[in-house]
DNA sequence: ATAATCTCTATTAATTCTGTAGAGATTTAA
DNA sequence: TTAAATCTCTACAGAATTAATAGAGATTAT
């Protein structure tokens, strides 16, 4: 599962991302928008801007805004920034690679070979899947297989 | 990051799939071979009895062996009886569905959207790949392009 | 100056993870 | 029938992580 803390994020920058350009909007709102612990927030954005996603202004008419185009943050971004390497095993994990403590053979490991593709194909989701993709309303005949069958999941 | 104790099932669970079948091995032996600390390794077995994957026997001559052929034991089955639920939120759990607690609309979330399609694909190779799949010995030409990048980290 | 707002560091409570401990039950075989 | 080997079950404990909360400080606009 991913964290409630990165849950937070996701939903702040989405929101981030409806505002229009140029428009700091402030901790407050979002926090009371999207039902955040506002000090939990603060936490939050400020990771987030010292990782150069948003910028912030201080004093009156201060608060946060996307420092980048919405279609230019990945979700594996955000990620990565908030709840650390995504790689299910630290030896597969491109930006913190670290062994496995007690791994005989990292070449030969069958779960780090099993583990390598799954994580590979979701990886390629969250790194390719922008803020801007995540506000498209598709139309349902684009939705996935998963999409159709959770949501009609969630509506029965 | 999957956990310590998965990552200990796995591994034992692969001792057992190698072994001839039929003999029961001894929770020491595959502790000691694995490097699991024998304590620990008899509750995760233990778990994996409970589930139907192992079967035991007690006294002289006693030990632990599979109780299903490797090839229809998936790594999706054993990551959720040791790990819990595979998926990213819990709204997306196909076995253990809840509610995100502070989620207004679950059909229209995008965090959920963007999520459920990195979840099917990963969750489609777990669930698919068997103990028997993760034994078998790949040449070299057979492999992704993430366990061709890994591997070649890994000899650099 | 002052009020509004973000910034930074510390602390805390709850939970989860990774074991450890030990008494008990079962089986085999001498 | 006894002893040794082995798995079974429950409880506990220390460390790490998570999800906040707290409060003093810095900056900005008016």
């Amino acid at each position: 599962m991913i964290s409630q803390k990165a849950k937070y994020a996701l939903r702040a920058l989405i929101e981030l991302a409806r505002a229009k350009e140029g428009d700091a909007q402030l901790i407050t709102d979002i926090a009371s928008h999207q039902r955040i612990p506002k000090k939990f927030l603060e936490q939050i954005l400020l990771d987030l801007k010292h990782d150069g996603l948003v910028y912030s202004r201080r004093g009156r008419n201060g608060g946060y805004g996307l420092l980048k185009d919405p279609c230019h943050i990945t979700f594996g971004q955000i990620m990565r920034i908030i709840d650390g390497p995504m790689a299910p095993l630290p030896c597969l994990s491109r930006m913190a690679y670290r062994r496995c403590e007690d791994c005989h053979d990292e070449t030969i490991c069958e779960i780090r070979r099993v583990f390598s593709r799954a994580y590979d194909q979701s990886a390629k989701i969250l790194d390719s899947t922008t803020l801007a993709d995540a506000l498209i309303n598709r139309p349902k005949d684009l939705l996935t297989d998963g999409e159709i069958e959770s949501a009609e999941r969630v509506t029965a």
